[in-house]
DNA sequence: ATATTGAAAATTGTCGACAATTTACGGTCT
DNA sequence: AGACCGTAAATTGTCGACAATTTTCAATAT
């Protein structure tokens, strides 16, 4: 599986930021928990200034909120935040789908179809780990392929971290497969067909689709307690 | 004029970030530039380390880029740029729009029709003032009529001040203000009878003229010199 | 007992100095 | 003259200390 943006640590603040968003993401730090600059400075062994700039890149990726003279917090997770990330998400991957079909060469698409096609026989033989990483990678290479820098970095630096923390602390990491991948098929149809309209429509759908399936997860995790 | 997010400056570094952001979105601080750190602490009588914070908050608005040990350097503007943002900002406001649409409440909705009516009166006499502070303010509105907390922080706190260095420095605080005022009152009119679709499909369609007028603007600049 | 005040403790914000890295420049060699 | 190398200068990265602000908590008054 190839990693995409080779965001390789080169300063010590990359390596704690880095460090630090993982453990976020991952729920070693809990969601909400406050982040004390002396404590983390001590617990990574580095000044409090690369700690403090990598508090800054955190919250720049909304992932802490800080208050002046007060202190960051890692940000709380709610339902209706997770919605809204997936309204979100609709929006621009919809418009990553669209311009990937007007922008991606013909080989990106021919590896496109050909990583779905590989995808399909994992999911026949019971490969069940499709799901995160396989799904992953079919919606980078359509964000990619939209060719607009901006969009990409919004989506890859900022929202997926987000969607993911929500995602694994909730519990979301659910099945969903052979709907999804047909679903996929789809969207690459639309886009080796150069149909943008359709591209957005089926991208924004499945999107939807997803957002539906973690809704219902959601109310019914919470008739449990 | 109501001023939307009171972001006041309660920290030195907040100081810096706000007047660097408007120099540099004024083109005060040149496009493409270098960011020296020594250079702008001695020019804000400050520490190198809260124009340090400052330059990263502003990396995180895509106002600035930054690489390594070698520095920041303001980012540079090209017409593909431009035109990446307004994709975006179509696919957001539209979003933002059909939220709209769904979210705000009756009274914000009289609100936005009396903003309309008295910058009709506005329109009719010729005050051609309208433009920059009107067109903002409306969209301002649907926005945050949106009621999502993370889509109201990527709009006005990231995208808007990009645009609007884009268009401060590439000369298109143009006119175009009779046509998108019908433009204005469609998209509200389908806010206040509660059509989400409808909401977003005109906002996409008022952004996209909008950047058509851009991109016709700029290829006739190209063609001047 | 509760509320209020005020000092002490803890935390964040700011600063100047040092370390590490990059850039600039002069000298040497072909 | 032009390319290559090494040292010096400049710039960024990191650190520990001090200043300003917030929080804690005990003492006092109602």
């Amino acid at each position: 599986m190839m990693s995409f943006f080779d965001e390789q640590a080169v300063t010590s603040s990359d390596k704690a930021f880095f460090r630090m968003r993982k453990e976020i993401v991952e729920g070693e730090i809990a969601a909400g928990s406050k982040l004390s600059e002396m404590e983390l400075s001590t617990k990574y062994e580095v000044s409090r200034a690369v700690v403090r700039e990598a508090i800054n890149r955190l919250e720049a990726c909304h992932l802490v909120e800080r208050k002046a003279n007060v202190g960051a917090r890692v940000v709380t997770l709610t339902p209706e935040g997770l919605m809204e990330l997936y309204q979100i998400r609709e929006a621009l991957e919809g418009m990553a789908a669209r311009l990937a079909a007007q922008h991606m060469t013909d080989t990106e698409i021919q590896d496109l179809e050909g990583l779905l096609s590989s995808q399909f026989d994992e999911v026949k033989n019971q490969h069940s780990y499709y799901q995160e990483a396989g799904d992953l990678d079919f919606h980078y290479r359509i964000i990619l392929g939209s060719k607009n820098a901006s969009l990409i970095s919004m989506l890859v630096n900022g929202l997926y971290h987000l969607v993911r923390m929500y995602r694994v602390q909730l519990g979301m990491a659910g099945p969903r497969v052979t709907t999804a991948f047909d679903e996929h098929k789809h969207i690459v149809r639309a886009i080796s067909n150069r149909d943008p309209e359709l591209a957005e429509i089926l991208m924004r759908r499945h999107i939807q689709y997803s957002k539906n399936n973690i809704a219902t997860k959601l109310a019914s995790n919470q008739s449990h307690f």
